[in-house]
DNA sequence: GTAAATTAGTTTGAATACAAACAATTGTCG
DNA sequence: CGACAATTGTTTGTATTCAAACTAATTTAC
């Protein structure tokens, strides 16, 4: 660490001040929704980060988790990801023993996903990281708002879907 | 449209009510992020379909609108993506003459991005359907809530990133 | 004044997404 | 029963993203 590095350091600092004009931007709910989730999106993922799973499954995990024999159409719904998205996820995830698809009887058509042991295991630690994770946004928007902010968030996505 | 249709769609309403268990992930605020923002951007997506421009290259037009002469690295920051992502972007902007790049003489790594008239004419008519699109979203949240709300986000986005 | 560090933008690679087209299965209705 | 419609999951094509490695230009340090 010489002083060449720490005088870097010490000048590292002047950039983040952006005095950007957003013009309409700025009043639209839709461009700070893209950017909040985006930010949190990337948090999340560098905290989860050297783990055996990315942070797109692990909301897949949790689902099925929480909802044994639950079908890949019904996953998707749920996660809000297009049915075809699920198929290469769903595939991965059942090779690396982290999830049972069965199919089913009465429905020869749609599978029913479980979690496997190691995936139950697996999920656990995520939820691990993501409890952190989420801790740090109630932190910002604070615990007297969490629970109306999420009932925002609950309208959006199911007004427009 | 024949009786057996009529009564196909009368059936249709049925699997919308899905009583799924969300467990943990209900009290994420991440998760109903990602679910707002994703039901927004495909709803918004749907609005300029057959428009000359997908929704992704919208902020990226109307910052440069706002704020003339902007970098290609300021522009991602003020965006929210990683400069790599936008130089695909701009070339194909440029490329239909919506944007002009020119080098900067003082600095001649980077670029001043700006309009043409041609890019600012688009973006008029891209800003009518989102302000269209936004007040949807406007309904959804409350007038009164709105601008709390959009505060709130912006925490999240300045303190992640 | 020159070497080292930093910065702007591009390239490449891997991951992920939606949408449309498709096969297999099930349901509906005459 | 038998044709048509709807649904489940897969395949294919295109678009988009980030991250790391890279080039060129500039700034900093000595």
């Amino acid at each position: 660490m010489t002083a060449s590095l720490a005088k870097a350091r010490r000048h590292k600092r002047a950039p983040p001040a952006e005095p950007l004009r957003l013009g309409p931007l700025a009043d639209f709910i839709g461009f700070h929704l893209r950017l909040a989730q985006e930010a949190s999106f990337q948090a999340f993922a560098r905290r989860v980060r050297g783990l055996d799973l990315r942070p797109g499954r692990f909301a897949v995990l949790a689902l099925i988790g929480e909802n044994p024999r639950i079908s890949q159409t019904a996953l998707g719904r749920a996660s809000g990801r297009d049915k075809s998205s699920l198929t290469p996820a769903l595939d991965d995830l059942a090779g690396r023993a982290l999830i049972h698809r069965r199919r089913v009887a009465r429905d020869r058509r749609s599978y029913a996903l479980s979690l496997t042991p190691k995936g139950e295991r697996l999920l656990a630690m995520l939820l691990t990281h993501a409890r952190a994770h989420d801790r740090r946004l109630d932190a910002i928007v604070g615990l007297r708002h969490k629970a109306e902010f999420i009932r925002t968030l609950r309208r959006i996505a199911m007004a427009l879907v």
